[in-house]
DNA sequence: TTATTATTGATAACTAATATCAATTTCATA
DNA sequence: TATGAAATTGATATTAGTTATCAATAATAA
């Protein structure tokens, strides 16, 4: 089994355990959101929108309004992360590995998003929080500027 | 001179010239709604909807779209900046010193915010920057947990 | 002073997100 | 497998923050 399918059954498992302990119940839609969700957006951000667009023409049943519940259930249970880079739309991301977190550079002329991980800036992090005495839970780091194309065509 | 008042006149100056390079015109609402923010929100971050609630009180003739469209003003000439931590509202921050850029860690319990600097994240930062080629404009840092008087509370 | 142009305030419009609700589906229990 | 309580769904209404519109007004350059 390849490393995603393997990362997208882990998921699967995890959610179906929130869907359990929560006392939800699973339904064909969230089947179909979560198989769209985690086979086609690995490493993308994708806004609710697009999300809804994209299922609509296989699954034209598929409502608005459950797309958007359940990307937030999916948030919920820990298997996808919601951003927002200051357009005004959420997007969603689903989580790869839970124990490296990374961030973002974001081109503010192509609005291309990068992704990037740095060791030292995690341990500064827990370094500060500690420092303040403050339980971290979350944190976001967002860098914006030119991405080397946009800047070569300036 | 106190280092605020200097700090708040040097403000001013950039706004001025900023107003004369755009060719825009300086008006009675646009002073009240400077001093007013550079007066009363150092180190604070305020909502449009507060800003204008307390400017309304000492003068009712300001409209709620002034306050958006200056406080817009006030980022784009660099003496503010505008954050946003989640709640879907747009804070602004007066702007005290343009080198040092600050971070923020938000109590997820008590929704108070938190400012903090560091120069190693800071240097860490441009760094990363640099190795992606990546010109490097702005950067958001948000802390997410609970700070020490929640954390004890629980 | 005059002419041009920007600004203002009231309000309408827009957009993303959330709430409502009757009909439907799921699922634990019998 | 039948039943009934409880969750979910999709369509749509509502909300909240923000932005656009526009006629009246104010600022400024000539």
């Amino acid at each position: 089994m390849t490393p995603v399918a393997q990362m997208k059954m882990d998921r699967r498992k995890t959610f179906n355990e929130f869907i359990s302990r929560k006392r939800l119940k699973s339904t064909k839609q969230r089947d179909v959101i979560f198989e769209e969700f985690f086979g086609n957006y690995m490493g993308r951000h994708v806004t609710v929108e697009e999300l809804y667009e994209d299922i609509k023409r296989k699954y034209p049943y598929i409502g608005f309004a459950t797309v958007y519940r359940t990307l937030k259930l999916f948030r919920e249970s820990g298997i996808a992360s919601e951003r927002n880079f200051g357009d005004g739309k959420a997007r969603y991301e689903p989580i790869r590995d839970e124990r490296e977190h990374h961030h973002h550079m974001i081109c503010t002329e192509c609005g291309k998003i990068y992704e990037f991980a740095n060791n030292q800036v995690e341990s500064c992090l827990n370094q500060i929080a500690k420092l303040n005495e403050f339980k971290l839970e979350n944190h976001k780091l967002e860098i914006y500027g030119l991405c080397s194309s946009c800047r070569e065509s300036r």
